[in-house]
DNA sequence: GTGGTCTAGACCACG
DNA sequence: GTGGTCTAGACCACC
């Protein structure tokens, strides 16, 4: 369910911090869901228990998860997420996408191409949509 | 033509680079114009010299500016740009989008709400969109 | 009794934990009390069920609550929380207050804005000074 | 300058995290100020690479330390500092003097004792005050 | 030389 | 069993 690469030059723990926030932003693991042991994460993925450990820390210190010595990871309900003023959100998530655009634009990839990519995207986080396969 | 918020929690220097990469992909400023001195650009945002500086050192860092004592501060080519190989500069492209999807939503924002987002800011990258509104 | 800011950066849980420890401190509430019910905590207070259920365990690892299903969260008595030796005691307040003073400078407080507020804050722990004002 | 005790409960990156602080703080290390490098620093105080390193990437994250690869790691300019609005650094500052508060009160010390120290500390970051050595 | 990352393996505290 | 911390030592990228 979680995938990394670890040829990426994309640091291991920000990959997985990246992957674990999909999950729960698709609801795949909600609110109260336990997320499996360090070690157990490390040695699925063939990695080392400090790499799974730090990219906990950074999720935990982010209000995303909690963890507790003895007791496990759980995903925080979202209430407990510190989001902010909302337009301070709006700015956030705003800068968060041109970013993204701007890189993908910067790679050389077209209008289209990216559009593609956002819709498979927003697919395997909102569910597939209506709109995107009728007209082309 | 570039925009700064004070009051954001995120970084001044952050939103700089992101501005700046926002123009150099929407084409505003292209590859050898010059970028304004630090000293200029901070006067005129009402921002510290020292923010500014960071952020054209995070964009050189990356490769997208290059900079010299005496010379100014010019935009690099495209295809001086150290991009990596095309399955990594992919798997970046995803990693970036698929982060700023999980913001989107995990903040609350519907479907639509990050569609139209993204509609609104591709427009402003690539130019406007003959599929999303008729009148442009 | 508990006040508590939404808008504020700090994560609720945490303003809750150090507004708990405070009336204990101040001994408002002291061992041998039963602390509200979460429920009725986060109703009072307008939050989530979790969060207040997060700031019990936190207290309670921390020793200065016990609960137990069926006898509600109590508080408990000074002697049998686990201290430390003196030394390590020492050093542990030594810290804390060492954070909360470079707080308050690399925030921009001045000394006497500092020394004001603190004085405040020792008031309504110890109860009014006799040196910092002649009325109460 | 950084004093550090390997016997005390807090984890050792902490009490670097707090020392520094506590050195930009006093003012003993200024914005543009080099810090030793990690492993320097480690050999110092006799503790790992890695403890230090992370002690400096959690002050990166907070916005008070600037390090690059190849080229050290020195103390940001104030203006740098995302403090956020006024009221909301208020609120947080006396989150951390509460604490620190509570924690001396809990572990036993009386109002004079914890006045005394937190005089103590106060002169170490602003310098000896003309008020405390008068009266007693 | 610098910081950043990852691994391997150990110990601790908690439940 | 859990997560948290620390050490030792390696490699990388950058300057």
């Amino acid at each position: 369910m979680i995938s990394i690469s670890l040829a990426s030059d994309v640091p291991i723990h920000d990959q997985l911090v990246a992957e674990i926030r999909r999950l729960i932003a698709a609801g795949t693991i909600a609110a109260g869901d336990e997320l499996p042991p360090v070690r157990q994460l490390a040695a699925d993925l063939g990695i080392n228990l400090n790499t799974v450990a730090r990219a906990y820390r950074d999720l935990t210190d982010a209000g995303l998860l909690s963890s507790s010595r003895g007791r496990g990871t759980v995903v925080m309900s979202g209430t407990e997420r510190p989001t902010g003023e909302p337009a301070q959100v709006r700015r956030r998530i705003e800068s968060s996408i041109s970013s993204a655009l701007s890189d993908a634009k910067l790679a050389g990839l077209s209008r289209d191409q990216t559009r593609d990519l956002i819709n498979t995207m927003m697919a395997r986080l909102w569910g597939p949509s209506c709109e995107e396969g009728a007209s082309p």
